[in-house]
DNA sequence: TAGATTGTTAATCGATTAACAATC
DNA sequence: TAGATTGTTAATCGATTAACAATC
């Protein structure tokens, strides 16, 4: 079926847009030209509408795009139109805040379990779903329809339950961990590596104070 | 002094370079060449060599790359050889878990102060380090040599905060809030936008299942 | 109809890969 | 010296920007 194959520069913008659209669309505004838009977000008018044409003509000659129906389509392209259940595995630090965190659900995902290998953390509830122990993780995501797994789990760790995530019919890993995680191809990565995004701020300030500096 | 611009994409790649080496380095391995290097990150030799010869000549013909040098200046560009001061604004879950988390100290980065709104917060201490009222903010980036804040706020406040920030004497902003900050030049931005990591996420897996589905 | 703005082709630019001479 | 592997130039590939005909 072999629709042409869009590039990850492409998919790394669409949630921008998302974003600017959405804004647009609490502020009342019902079109925007490419030219328009591309002043807000700081980029070309070329750029936006050949991103936006890789996936069909949204806009209309003379008038620009409609912003809620341009919204509306970008969030379908994303999978936002549909409800995933996923589950935090780690409760340390960062899995209990993404825990807590309710923004998740107004994207249309759905925390429906936390596990960890803690056994004082057994039976504690985060915004009432109770932390379960990693045995029954994999019976879990089998019963209860599990899309995403979002793991906050040491590096060491990692591969291993990577690999348990893998042997289940999990769609992607939302990976804190760091560490490269090689799995099949049917179940999809997306990394957060935060000592890196640090890394890369420091080289930035490093290089900006170099240059400045006579 | 205009040396030739490092493209982001190199930038990008460092801290991943950094944290293999790092990781080769643990296990005892004591030179490297590009063509294992690739095999390892699943990139090409000859992209190693290019974005290394970016910052000079690390290596040796006929040997490779001694592990533990290319580790350490690598650190330098990146600029982990220097210790640095940060403080988290936004003592939320986020701003929490990353004031819990102790590893930034291994990088260099030394958490010196929380600030929040909450005056419920005021005096909380989390690893030794009480939260403080945003109004000590300003005086205490001044008087405590603070080169970094980390924005774990919501994105109503974050172009007021950033604003203020800009105003004192910090060099760089580690962004959570979800939301684009626009600052004179001497101030640098890494954002870490994890809504748009999930849509990414999202995306994917929803992509994957359209081309697997008959 | 005239004006505006898209969708799309062509041109440019930059990043990645291949190739190989230099050299350890 | 022979073998290995870098540093670097050249070739290729892909992404971005510019331009403009199509069309609302």
């Amino acid at each position: 079926m072999e629709e042409r194959e869009i590039s990850q520069a492409v998919i790394g913008r669409l949630p921008r847009y998302y974003r600017y659209l959405g804004e647009l669309l609490s502020n009342g505004v019902e079109r925007i030209s490419s030219s328009d838009l591309s002043k807000r977000m700081h980029v070309t008018a070329s750029q936006i509408r050949q991103d936006l044409n890789n996936f069909g003509g949204f806009g209309q000659q003379g008038y620009g795009y409609n912003v809620k129906y341009l919204h509306t389509e970008i969030g379908k392209i994303l999978g936002l139109n549909v409800n995933r259940n996923f589950v935090i595995i780690g409760a340390g630090n960062l899995g209990q805040a993404l825990a807590n965190y309710a923004g998740f659900e107004r994207s249309g995902f759905i925390l429906k379990g936390i596990f960890d290998v803690n056994p004082r953390l057994e039976g504690v509830s985060i915004r009432g779903i109770p932390i379960r122990m990693m045995d029954d993780l994999k019976a879990f995501i089998m019963e209860n329809n599990i899309e995403i797994a979002v793991l906050t789990i040491p590096k060491t760790k990692a591969a291993e339950v990577a690999q348990m995530l893998a042997d289940t019919n999990i769609k992607g890993i939302w990976n804190f961990a760091p560490t490269d995680l090689h799995l099949p191809k049917e179940v999809v990565v997306e990394n957060v590596h935060l000592a890196e995004s640090l890394m890369r701020l420091s080289y930035k300030v490093e290089r900006y104070n170099e240059e400045h500096m006579e």
